[in-house]
DNA sequence: ATGATAAGTGAGCAC
DNA sequence: GTGCTCACTTATCAT
């Protein structure tokens, strides 16, 4: 058995008599709107308005899955950014810790330039200070 | 003038008089299926084949969109594990920099202690050295 | 009335 | 045949 349905979007000709197609039926404003469907037939309003509203939805769920797939491009975009920003830090990290190391001999040379050993004992002394 | 249209999901009491629910026509072997199908006039077997098509694409919409909310809520997470991690680099980045500049400067101190400026010009010279 | 979104359905692709 | 995903429709919510 076969069930009776609304028309939906199957606009079986009415449009076309009356020449208007869906962008108009889309953009128009309602003032505008409202002057076209008062001369026509109560149910060719109805469904004029209500095409509009589907027409209206098609696009606000167009925006959606845009909205929705920029939203993952974003995240993922943001992400290779911060990974590469991460790296970077890591990089400079190193250097530093590099730099820190030569300058850390730096000073020990020197000091131990300085103040040669006097015994076994106060040699260790002195590196630890330098650590 | 209305539309005829197919019967979708309305099950218009097929199912209910065979004692058959969604859960059963959904997760039943293609084997157990093609079996009950055998017991049945051909346009009931095509409407629960139907339906059964149906039941499992709503699953997969639905297996879909989880998919697609968890893929966005991880790349959240992630985000936020990677902002922490920058901030506690940047952090170590300042430590070290600093150690940088202290040893350094103890550097300098020691190496001015050392040899004591003899003119104006070296004084300047040994400082540029540990800039 | 308008805009947004979750859920269901159909179409079509890939395996 | 099964699973997946896109586009569309519907229902529903908030403004």
């Amino acid at each position: 058995m076969a069930s009776i349905k609304h028309d939906m979007n199957d606009n079986y000709g009415l449009e076309e008599s009356l020449q208007i197609d869906d962008q108009q039926i889309m953009s128009m404003s309602v003032k505008e709107l409202n002057t076209l469907l008062k001369s026509m037939k109560p149910n060719d309003a109805a469904h004029i308005k209500r095409r509009r509203r589907i027409l209206k939805n098609k696009g606000y769920a167009a925006s959606s899955r845009n909205r929705q797939t920029s939203l993952v491009g974003n995240l993922s975009v943001e992400r290779s950014q911060l990974v590469k920003q991460i790296n970077q830090l890591r990089g400079d990290n190193e250097t530093l810790s590099q730099e820190l190391r030569g300058w850390k001999q730096r000073y020990s040379d020197l000091q131990l330039l300085t103040t040669p050993p006097t015994s076994t004992a106060s040699q260790n002394t002195t590196t630890e200070s330098s650590k």
